[in-house]
RNA sequence: GGCCCCUUGGUCAAGUGGUUAAGACAUCGCCCUUUCACGGCGGCGACACGAGUUCGAAUCUCGUAGGGGUCACCA
């Protein structure tokens, strides 16, 4: 049995989605789980749609998410090169031979002319083959069609008559009838293969043992076998994966934004998270277990967890997923992740302890560019509406808030030096509770104007005292004043 | 329109003739609690429909409906 070898084929035309990066990574999966080779593939046969850049985007993306490859461009391999244009020269070659075959045939109808046909032709819905006009040509007009240098392509000669029946590994068989395929054109008129052509030859050449790809190529391999079979090689096992949709009626596309790699990086996901999540959105382990790192999908992918039913990209999961991920970092890595966003809030030199926001704020992150806005109040105090005082649940309104205030900054100067010397969130709340219970008022009546005198906000990342062991003394004692100031201007 | 494919809760999904039809996200409620979040507990919620095969069908067959794909000198 020969080693498994699979094929990521993408070609650069533009951004890297999400449908695109899993058809990578089951493609890696079934190779690396059977022990077999990845290889990269760059399908550029089309130069109208080529993408400046869009190389290097599958390049990062793959290198990003750790899917390394075998063979490929940079990195080479015996079957090279790996970039289909560097390869023009192949593909006209196996389409004479196929010619001398008699398994296709020149070309030289106009695109006016193959409109005009398909206007023509086109009444009942959109049905049009090729009318095989110039298969009837005898050699010497082609011969003089060549020496004139008019433009051609090399069409594939596919039977009209019979069906055409292939396997699937996860659509098992399917036959189609052979009248309903095309002749459909193997060499461009600028010499360059078409995609279905391109695909067979490299996919043979490069000994690909699984072609891997989109369910919208189903209906067009019967004639891959086809021209596998006038060739006489070998036809590989497929495996056709369902797609990825926006929603129930729409695949995921670039042009609807945020589905791309780039973008989820972009708004704060984690490329081990985006992997864990869409590897299990077409595939199940069969259990209930779902996180897997890279290294355990490759031990425990198997082909026939794939599903044949297409499935909805849901952000919401993602995010949990993603969260999940952040939760379960180590400090440090949560660190590393998280300081530029810290630092674009609060600044490169701040004098707040970054290491204690951190804390505060991980397990709180769903997706990094949370974090701006959950911190800002840390740089400075936002100019709030006193309304938030009032919570009921923790009985405070304006006037015990202000009161209690009062109280509590009365007490925060009496005791300054003692609170400097243990100034952490353990003691604070340990002697704001006294105080609570020394001025005979709920734990909450303190601790709540205090929350909210220094985050000037509804919600805050952290409570009272944890927040006031960050900001240090001097600035609790401010925030306490300005909150006091402005209860004081309204309630007079 | 022809051909091909798909169909379990809102979403991802387990399930391959006998299950009280798992689990996760979301949602709702309760608990924990110095807000929020985390965490804990619980609720709601599905086999598209109709025939058939069978003692028995989410599972097999056929039909219907709905959805998707494809029908390019694009991949």
């Amino acid at each position: 049995m020969a080693v498994t070898r699979t094929r990521f084929a993408p070609s650069p035309t533009g951004y890297m989605h999400i449908g695109n990066l899993r058809t990578a990574l089951y493609e890696y999966l079934i190779a690396r789980s059977q022990g077999g080779q990845f290889i990269l593939r760059i399908e550029d046969t089309d130069q109208e749609r080529f993408v400046e850049g869009s190389m290097d985007v599958i390049y990062k993306t793959l290198e990003m998410t750790g899917i390394s490859y075998d063979e490929g461009p940079g990195v080479g391999g015996e079957y090279g090169p790996y970039i289909q244009s560097e390869r023009r020269g192949i593909y006209l070659e196996y389409a004479k031979q196929l010619v001398e075959k008699k398994a296709a045939y020149y070309c030289f109808c106009t695109k006016e002319r193959l409109e005009s046909l398909k206007t023509n032709d086109g009444e009942l819905g959109a049905s049009f083959n090729y009318d095989r006009h110039c298969l009837t040509l005898s050699q010497e007009e082609i011969d003089k069609n060549l020496a004139e240098g008019k433009p051609y392509v090399i069409r594939q000669l596919v039977p009209r008559e019979g069906k055409t029946t292939f396997h699937d590994v996860v659509y098992g068989d399917i036959t189609v009838d052979n009248e309903t395929l095309d002749d459909q054109i193997l060499i461009k008129s600028d010499g360059l293969p078409t995609y279905n052509f391109a695909n067979v030859v490299d996919d043979h050449l490069m000994k690909i043992t699984h072609v891997v790809r989109g369910n919208e190529y189903l209906s067009s391999t019967p004639k891959y076998n086809i021209l596998y079979q006038a060739f006489g090689w070998d036809i590989p096992t497929y495996v056709h994966v369902p797609s990825v949709m926006k929603d129930a009626q729409h695949k995921l596309s670039k042009r609807n934004g945020d589905a791309s790699f780039q973008d989820l990086i972009e708004k704060g996901y984690l490329a081990e998270a985006i992997l864990n999540y869409i590897a299990l959105l077409g595939w199940s382990p069969g259990g209930t277990r779902e996180f897997f790192t890279l290294k355990e999908l490759e031990e425990n992918f198997t082909i026939d967890g794939l599903s044949k039913s297409p499935s909805i990209f849901d952000i919401e999961k993602l995010k949990w997923m993603n969260a999940e991920y952040i939760r379960k970092a180590t400090p440090e890595d949560f660190m590393a992740m998280a300081k530029p966003y810290i630092t674009a809030v609060v600044g490169e030199d701040s004098v707040l302890d970054l290491n204690k926001i951190a804390a505060l704020i991980q397990q709180r992150t769903e997706i990094l560019t949370d974090i701006p806005e959950k911190i800002d109040f840390f740089k400075e105090l936002p100019d709030y509406d006193t309304a938030i005082y009032c919570h009921k649940k923790m009985k405070t309104d304006k006037e015990n808030s202000k009161a209690n205030l009062e109280k509590i900054i009365a007490f925060f100067k009496e005791n300054e030096a003692e609170l400097c010397s243990k100034w952490q969130s353990s003691e604070l709340y340990a002697v704001l509770c006294e105080l609570a219970a020394k001025c005979e008022v709920k734990n909450s009546q303190i601790l709540w104007p205090v929350r909210t005198a220094l985050s000037g906000k509804e919600v805050s990342p952290g409570g009272a005292t944890e927040l006031a062991e960050i900001l240090g003394y001097n600035e609790t004692v401010r925030r306490l004043e300005i909150g006091l100031e402005k209860l004081n201007k309204e309630l007079i």
